[in-house]
DNA sequence: AAAATAGTGTCTATGAGACACTATAGT
DNA sequence: ACTATAGTGTCTCATAGACACTATTTT
């Protein structure tokens, strides 16, 4: 797109001193070798995450192809030259872990030279949220919902574990254990001023749940009359005027965000 | 390092079922093509930023060569496969903008299929927050260093505009406007929970400076009684004792970042 | 009735905004 | 004395945390 505006002849932004230049510029293109310079690989690697049971978790896969081969990697692939970075992670979600219209955001670029073993690759990460029933449903089979362990408080950052529900350690892939952590960081960061619960809950929760997924993402306890305060008062959830059924004890009123956010 | 970690003996991570297979590995990584796949042209841009005169400004140079002839771009650069994209970016930043021992931080990967004309080329982009002086003084003389024009609010987004001091609009090159965009939207989210300050200003500054860059950064006032109060109150910054002189009013006082970090 | 969790009302501490006031330089 | 900006003291309002209290379900 902007590619386009750039090269339109009589673009409003073409005030100052532009050489128009236009042939020039066509041949230039058509002469243009690419090759001239060395490129890297490029990976896009996705974190799709969710939580539930008082755990945050994000989806990874034991490789069956080296390198790491027996290692957990997270769902990825190397990008093709007709699709843009976003595009790529969306299709990696599809392909590799049955998901589509998820919220999906870029993360981070990981870049250090010796990250693959293979040769220079470099991996644009995403995150995707998802709720965890979602996950549970389409998730293929050689897939694991790995209970993340995270060794910092608040957005410190740093390399993230990843346990089974039983608690063994999965041994991480390149270096997806560092995604992982910028992951958790970023998904911190956001809490305070993004409604992150969206996309981790069901159409229709009660404040507990709300709540359980922001301490889950936190990583500690938040005070929940302040917590119920503040939801209310934000404007972006309401009372649908049912309550849950079947529990010992008085039942909750149900809520759903207002806007649903699309994909 | 991971790479290296991955590949150790009996790194303690391999508690779950990791085939070893060095000797495969090791096999496969010697057959290992890298031309299998198509690869894409990786550049790091980089957004030197600083504010200074109530504006916000970046540095940018005028193209010389196709594509782009005449507009502005954002020093930039292919990285070299034997560099990571923070090396990269430094190095770009010494080489085309004269500086060293700056601030900066990956900002965002941009990579739409068409945002080059020549090829598939993505944009790793960074930031780097320098003062007004260091900028002025260092720069070479085929740099612009562009006020900005932000036409949105708060961290909305969106691209922003170049001018020169005198109001003339820069035409600029590529996605560049949406690369400046993104950095603005980044540093207004970082002024509320970061001493952002602390790149942008002399060792010795007054109270109403930093209100200035606060005010500069966010395109709107802030209250002068509550943002004294929290600076004050932060920690982050002390009295030298001195006061600023040759002021026709009551001097300032002048203050210090506790702990000027590194680079 | 007992147990368990949902939800309300109220008090207090903290921090932001508003504003009046005082302080200190040059002219 | 006058001007301009620095810096202080105080009042009010909004919000977070703490905590006691009430409400509603199953067993």
């Amino acid at each position: 797109m902007y590619a386009t505006m750039a090269r339109s002849k009589k673009s409003p932004v073409e005030t100052a001193s532009v050489e128009p230049g236009r042939d020039s510029e066509a041949a230039f293109l058509a002469d243009y070798d690419v090759s001239k310079f060395e490129r890297p690989s490029v990976a896009v690697d996705v974190v799709v995450m969710t939580a539930s049971g008082g755990a945050l978790k994000a989806l990874v896969y034991k490789r069956a192809e080296h390198p790491h081969r027996g290692r957990y990697a997270l769902p990825g692939g190397f990008i093709r030259m007709d699709e843009s970075l976003e595009q790529a992670a969306r299709r990696l979600l599809r392909d590799k872990a049955g998901l589509s219209d998820v919220f999906i955001e870029q993360l981070y670029t990981f870049g250090d030279v010796r990250r693959d073993p293979r040769a220079r690759v470099l991996s644009v990460s995403y995150v995707a949220l998802v709720h965890a029933e979602k996950l549970a449903n389409h998730a293929p089979k050689d897939v694991v919902v790995a209970e993340l362990v995270v060794p910092f408080a608040g957005e410190t950052g740093g390399p993230v574990e990843g346990h089974t529900a039983s608690g063994e350690l999965l041994p991480l892939a390149f270096d997806h254990a560092l995604i992982l952590g910028m992951a958790v960081k970023r998904l911190r960061g956001k809490l305070d001023y993004t409604p992150v619960g969206f996309q981790l809950l069901p159409d229709e929760f009660r404040l507990r749940d709300l709540q359980d997924v922001h301490e889950t993402i936190r990583g500690e306890p938040v005070n929940k009359d302040s917590f119920r305060r503040r939801m209310l008062a934000s404007g972006l959830i309401e009372a649908t005027g049912a309550r849950e059924a079947d529990v010992s004890n008085r039942p909750a009123e149900l809520y759903r965000f207002i806007k649903r956010s699309a994909t």
